[in-house]
DNA sequence: AAAATAGTCAACCGCACCAAA
DNA sequence: ATTTGGTGCGGTTGACTATTT
């Protein structure tokens, strides 16, 4: 069984893509459509996984991706919706027509965590809150204490994650910064999570 | 100029969910 | 009711690049 496993690890192609990969990839798809990673691993010719296959064109090659850094808009509505949803990567991403999940996720993780902590020493009885927000409405934890984990100890990360940003409570209300761009609409976060209940 | 360190980001991994068998 | 295969998600890793010493 884990030979098979290893085997399998080493017929498998892993490591960073090369243009002929991507090429062979996208055409592969241009043609025969998304979808059924497997299959597309398989019968394309790549000696990728079907998980790896999915992966390289939803973050890279998939049409109207955009890249490069972020705009302050984007900046902005990335921060109130990680307040609101917490590490709901994919659903913030949702809200940023082009990003990735895993840009978004990132970009987080690389920007924004740091600051949230160095803000949080340099102002430590700064911090502004939304009540109905400190914690996030769906973050990882929530969804934990709804039945996903063993539901043990306390923990209170979260309040670190999410209090370090100042909010001010005068817009809270779903007014953007950036006229005309993507306006921080709670409704739509709202309606995102709450099938998922 | 070289080595050490820090920052960034693409990709992998493990887990959970869902639908079909 | 159970198993299996496909898919999606979030956390983490590691390669690469930039900056500092």
């Amino acid at each position: 069984m884990e030979k098979r496993v290893e085997e399998r690890k080493t017929l498998v192609k892993r490591g960073l893509w090369k243009p002929e990969e991507d090429m062979i990839l996208r055409s592969y798809i241009e043609t025969h459509g998304e979808g059924n990673w497997a299959d597309i691993s398989r019968k394309s010719g790549l000696k990728r996984g079907g998980k790896s296959c999915r992966l390289r064109w939803k973050n890279y090659l998939r049409p109207n991706i955009k890249r490069g850094s972020m705009s302050p808009e984007e900046h902005d509505l990335i921060i109130r919706m990680h307040k609101l949803l917490g590490n709901r990567w994919s659903l913030i991403a949702g809200r940023l027509p082009g990003r990735t999940d895993n840009e978004v996720k990132n970009y987080w993780n690389t920007h924004l965590n740091k600051k949230c902590h160095s803000s949080k020493q340099n102002a430590p009885g700064s911090i502004g809150t939304i009540p109905f927000i400190d914690k996030p409405v769906m973050s990882t934890e929530v969804r934990r204490s709804h039945g996903e984990g063993e539901g043990g100890e306390e923990d209170n990360t979260w309040m670190e994650e999410t209090n370090c940003f100042g909010y001010d409570v005068r817009i809270g209300s779903p007014v953007s910064h950036y006229p005309d761009t993507l306006v921080f609409d709670p409704c739509f976060a709202f309606t995102d999570f709450f099938p998922l209940l």
